[in-house]
DNA sequence: TTGACACCGTTGCATTTGCAATGAACAGTG
DNA sequence: CACTGTTCATTGCAAATGCAACGGTGTCAA
């Protein structure tokens, strides 16, 4: 008997990767532009920002980023001036990873953007923002 | 006034791609060691499984793969024996891929684990499901 | 028919990526 | 202290990626 054709379409790897890919583009366009940013080194920048001084190790760790990408990225960005690379005292495998006062202006702009972006998300998705968190705590916490 | 930290672990384009690169790696832990088939070739096999006769071109608008990684997979699915490439009579600046009989053998086996996957998120994420592809669907049409 | 233009698949090439290996630094044991 | 094993960030390197450019092909109007 002949199965009925599997639809790639509904394939929900397939389809978030899709929805991920054109969100990420959708944030991407409104700051690539203006700041030259990658989303490797948002990312790091948001961590930075909130959690002052940072490991490459915590990076990898809290922001889902391969840690040569980690390590790479705030490379770029030290060489940018968004951030200075300072090797921790109490253990000197460590690097400190701070916000230079460029750093903190460029993030002002970035979160304001990303905040915005999110309500804009927000709003789009009101119908079925609860289930759609909900669904994705799911996946990021049970085994797949 | 200091606003509260900007929480990425919030932030949906974020959230989005984490979840699809975990959803991703779950399929493909299910079919890579067996079959050694990437990502962009599993796409391109069930687009022709599904539609026979096709194109990059084809391949490129219908699954989301870049024209290049469309002519890449399909050179080395040929190379494998899993699809034959021949030029398109009518249009012979069209190429028309088509499964081999070993083609059609390994989507036997591909699709059965693609149904066992979604049958699998489906049951994880059932509360949530309707409402999740509804938030899929909204953003794959709107703009964002 | 010719010419200008558009479209197809492939490929060259610079950049990015991911993985493993490296060297430096720590922790714990004898 | 010496030794072993672990953890950290970086880097070497092969593979993957994305973009532009190319040759080949079709289309349509002059």
């Amino acid at each position: 008997m002949p199965q009925r054709p599997f639809e790639l379409a509904e394939f929900l790897p397939y389809r978030m990767t899709v929805a991920a890919e054109r969100l990420s583009a959708g944030m991407a366009r409104r700051y690539r532009d203006e700041f030259g940013i990658s989303v490797a080194e948002w990312r790091v920048l948001v961590h930075v920002a909130d959690a002052g001084a940072v490991s490459i190790r915590d990076i990898h760790s809290r922001v889902h980023l391969e840690k040569s990408k980690a390590s790479r990225a705030a490379t770029r960005l030290e060489a940018a001036g968004y951030v200075t690379k300072t090797v921790n005292e109490t253990d000197r495998r460590l690097i400190s990873l701070t916000l230079t006062d460029q750093g903190q202006a460029l993030m002002q702009d970035l979160t304001q953007i990303a905040r915005d972006y999110q309500a804009r998300l927000d709003a789009l998705l009101a119908p079925q923002l609860d289930a759609l968190n909900a669904a994705l705590d799911t996946l990021e916490t049970q085994d797949l």
